[in-house]
DNA sequence: TACATAATCTATAAAATCTATAGAATAAGT
DNA sequence: ACTTATTCTATAGATTTTATAGATTATGTA
């Protein structure tokens, strides 16, 4: 499941992205129009800024924008900078890929086969949504 | 992803399985073979027993055994079952269904649209698996 | 330069969930 | 009676999630 953390990274996104044209997005007006807790959205916004999908500016005027184009946001990227791995199990993930302990051999675990296949069913659908397709 | 509880399950099922002909299987034996902590596998144990997937047998002779056939234990069953959800929202989860607070219409709602396919085309494969392929 | 504004940093804490263990109670076979 | 093995009740440690408080730094402007 999605944690609320990451459900309001998308909003706030979502939100930014739906008001690019007036510049910067304060981090108050986020958190009240989107009903999340400010200091909360705080700490979010400045991990998708570390990893370069927004940018801030302190002061007057200041606010958060996006630093990418909406179509090269993709939103698979989104959850796992926020949640962690997608897949079901670590064996079985690309980014966070870590072998099982009690595992002999990948290749004969009939788990890691099943939670292969699901991975490659998700990436194939996550790896064509991007940010844009949530602002139509 | 799964949580330890849930391939603790998966395993003992396995375990369960594989060994079939024996009748029934000690708690203890399923520990010590799978490396499972033997008071949480119990509690494991208990609850697919509940969900009348295994039956048990007190006292001498005892253990577990299969209540079903290998076929008929489907395996995305058994992660619902432990773990709750497979799907990324309540609100697009079928058997766990709950709508957003937030949300005003699910059928404009992006997110929703998005993890809904997710959802499908993990179905579509989890619903082919059944611990009979674990068997193999 | 002083002031207001707004993001940033550091630290902490409440709540929930996950993982695990202890020990008594119950059921079954011999 | 005795042994075996599951079942029940209770608890506790560890980790993660969610959230808040307050001081600090950067920016614009009067």
């Amino acid at each position: 499941m999605l944690s609320h953390k990451c459900k309001y990274a998308i909003k706030a996104l979502e939100y930014i992205g739906r008001n690019k044209n007036r510049g910067s997005i304060l981090i108050a007006e986020i958190s009240e129009q989107n009903k999340i807790p400010k200091k909360f959205l705080e700490s979010i916004l400045l991990e998708l800024k570390k990893d370069g999908i927004l940018q801030s500016k302190m002061g007057k005027n200041g606010g958060y924008s996006l630093m990418k184009k909406p179509t090269e946001i993709n939103i698979g990227h989104i959850i796992r900078l926020i949640d962690g791995p997608i897949a079901l199990l670590p064996c079985v993930s690309y980014k966070y890929y870590k072998r099982c302990e009690d595992c002999e051999d990948e290749d004969t675990c009939s788990l890691h086969h099943m939670l292969a296949k699901l991975r490659e069913a998700n990436n194939k659908i996550l790896n064509k949504v991007s940010l844009s397709e949530f602002l139509k």
